[in-house]
Order: structure tokens, then sequence, then C-alpha cells
DNA sequence: TTGACATGCAACCATTTGGTTGCCTATTAT
DNA sequence: ATAATAGGCAACCAAATGGTTGCATGTCAA
């Protein structure tokens, strides 16, 4: 699970995932398409989002497809993110009222 | 949004969010306990979770209590980690098929 | 008021990260 | 057959990251 909240921890790495969400399937080339960095820059982050599984790839003569894979973002959300959405922000003024309390 | 993210890649860091998950409103100390780590990197941490809006503080004579602020980590459930729930995994006999449809 | 305690600040360090360039290999099209 | 196309590999680099240590400051208690 670290593997994955490293991967999404790029903006880059999200973007290529959000075109990927727009359009599965795509080649190396696709993505660097208007892109402002290398090719091997871009083959570097696809490296690690298919390290933390978050694409699988499919070779298909000399072209490389990459597929979105939803899975780990998806437990991220259940196994992680639920936790948290029970916790409410308590406003700071419920705060320094308890901190009051304390002191007596 | 990237600093949350940010703030998260690190297991450190998240595990710190856990602590105040069970129990808010910790001194830096109290963080520290048991941790592999010295006072001075949980407070490096601390300050990014901050930057990020994840935890607030309050300051309470010499001490500084920590509060979790769950705000952050359910915004990227609802605006991100929603988006991706729709997209299925498609299996890889069947990306196998299309692709044999492409040559025809 | 003086010592202990809770925290802050700054300099430093090794490793990781995100990027580059140059060249190599494999597949396709002419 | 040959050139163009798609991608892979490796070396290198600067900057960011995660950690350390030493010392300073502010607050509380005896």
């Amino acid at each position: 699970m670290d593997d994955v909240f490293k991967a999404l921890a790029d903006e880059s790495r999200r973007s290529l995932l959000d075109r990927l969400h727009a359009r599965n399937g795509q080649t190396l080339n696709d993505l660097c398409d208007g892109l402002d960095m290398s090719r091997q820059a871009v083959t570097k982050h696809l490296a690690i989002l298919e390290t933390a599984n978050l694409i699988a790839t499919l070779k298909h003569g000399r072209e490389k497809l990459h597929y979105l894979n939803p899975v780990p973002i998806h437990e991220i959300g259940e196994r992680w993110i639920k936790k948290f959405d029970r916790a409410k922000l308590v406003a700071l003024g419920e705060l320094k009222r308890q901190l009051e309390k304390r002191d007596e």
C-alpha cells in the first residue's frame, strides 16, 4: 500500500492515471503527447505506476499498451480513507472550551 | 491537493495520523512515544501534515496539542478516488480479445 | 529563582527522486 | 533491404526528502 501512496504523490503520475481514465489502452507515445517532459521521464513514471499495480501493460507488436487498474485506488478509499470519514473536525472554539476544562 | 498527497506518501506521517485518529489532541512528546526517530524528525513530519492542513495545532502553555483534520482526506475520497471507482479492471483475456479485433 | 521539561531553530548529511542525454534493440512500412 | 518508428537501458545530475545533532527559548514546579 505504501507503493500506491508513493506513486500517487506525484502530480505527473496522477495526471497519467487521469489520461488513462479518459482513454484506456494508450501507448507510451500517446501518453507523452503534450507533456512537458522527455519520453524517458514518462517511462519511469509509468514503471512506478506499474510497480504499484496501478496500471497493467500489454505488448502488442512494437507498441506497449497501458491499462488503468483502479483496484488499488479503490482499496485506499475502502481501507484507509473510510476510517477517517467518521472523524469530524472539532471547531477551534470547541477545542478551546475543552482546554479550559483541563485546568480545573 | 498536491500537498495532501505528498503528506500522505510517507508511512511515518500516515501512522501519526492514525495515532491522532485513535486519540486526538496529543502533544509532540506523546506522539514521539515508541517511535524510532528523534523528536525533531517527528516535528518535521508534523509540520508537513500541518501545511497540508491535515492537522491543526493549539498551544497550551508549554505544550502544543495536535488535532486531526479529516477534511482533506475526505476530499481526496470525494474528488479523486470516486472518479476511478466506476472504472473496472478489464480482465486480461478481454484485453487480448480487443487487441485481436484491432488487427482486422 | 532555579532547574527541569516541552518545544523551536539551524546546520548538516546521505539517500531518493525526477529529470536529462546518448545509444541500443525490435518491429513495421516502403 | 533499409529506413523510420516504438520503446528500452544506463549513466549522469540537481534538488528534494528524511533523518541527525547541538543549541536556544519559553514555561512550569520545587
